[in-house]
DNA sequence: TAATTACATAAACAACTGTTTATATTAGCT
DNA sequence: AGCTAATATAAACAGTTGTTTATGTAATTA
């Protein structure tokens, strides 16, 4: 029971088609054309183009941040930390793939004062990422290095769910992903 | 001694903004700003917009495409040609930030025929990555699992380089991130 | 039943898009 | 010097873009 299913419908059309597209390349029309209504029409549901973008980007950016947060405070292991952190990329993933992608490739579409606070946002998650990696090194667990290097070797391991074709993921299993990734970024490829 | 020197010059910033903005931004009009000309000028150059994504697209594509033929001739082990598939994406995101940029985030505009094209030699990149991981672990070198699963991480852990922002690569030396990146990739973070 | 809210469309808008045409100037070669 | 190819521009083009205005109907609420 819904109090706007109609608004819903639209937002849900909106982000797939969005991400089918990339932000530049859907038109409105397009849009109102999948919908099956007029393109007018579109505006008593949002604002605007950029304003879409905004909403879409902003709600899947807080998720990561409230999911960072809550295994930041808690009393894991850097071990533990990390895994974590894999399995809240894989469920935010497997829960919203079009969002995700959005979220990868048309957050520079921002415009100059949004596109401040977005990246203020993705810099603060960075860097609790790596924390963690700061706290591996320091309890033992993890090979020491570079922060920097290590934060982009984890997020790009995770990153191609999202980048990798939507379809294709109808046929994975989250809990066997998640598993397999895991290995990977702890161990490894080698023997 | 270029026959063309403009020539090239226009093909360097074409390049450049088509990298910084993604093809549907970028406008001729932009183009034709920062070259110092007027956008009339720039059909003396290539016949089209699309014309010229297709050289940059395809240009780079063919790099890749040699590079891992000449590793797959090889007789390397499994190991050693894993570590020279990384060694080659690394001098080519050295070599041109830009080029790559625009491979990852732009082919979708190619046209039709075109993207089919280039889809098909993607796909046979991507087996031949396969088929190294796949001797690697006849070998007994490499842990077994999905091929194409471990194809995704072995990429992913490389297309960090030529996602993130160009200018931070200036600071980065490419002997020392294929060491660290090689690590990653065989060894995992764990210690 | 009356009033408010949600949902819909047609028509027009100004701005911007890639591209062409016609024409001129410049540079390199014989 | 004369010829050819490269380089340049102004003006115009047809199509597309996001968005607004004015106007209407359907659904919900009071």
């Amino acid at each position: 029971m819904d109090k706007n299913p109609r608004k819903e419908r639209f937002f849900a059309t909106a982000t797939q088609l969005m991400s089918e597209k990339g932000y530049k390349a859907m038109t409105m029309r397009e849009l109102a054309t999948r919908l099956g209504c007029d393109k007018s029409n579109i505006y008593n549901y949002t604002r605007s183009k950029q304003e879409l973008l905004d909403i879409i980007l902003f709600e899947i950016a807080d998720k990561f941040h409230k999911g960072i947060s809550e295994i930041e405070d808690s009393s894991y292991d850097a071990i533990e930390k990390l895994k974590a952190v894999i399995r809240l990329h894989i469920k935010l993933t497997f829960d919203n793939p079009d969002k995700l992608h959005i979220h990868v490739n048309d957050w520079k579409f921002l415009d100059q004062d949004r596109m401040k606070v977005f990246l203020r946002r993705r810099k603060s998650y960075e860097k609790k990422i790596e924390k963690i990696v700061e706290l591996g090194i320091k309890e033992g667990s993890m090979r020491s290095g570079d922060l920097s290097f290590y934060k982009n070797c984890i997020l790009s391991s995770l990153r191609w769910l999202y980048t990798s074709e939507i379809p294709s993921k109808k046929n994975m299993n989250p809990v066997e992903v998640e598993k397999n990734i895991t290995e990977f970024i702890l161990n490894g490829i080698k023997k």
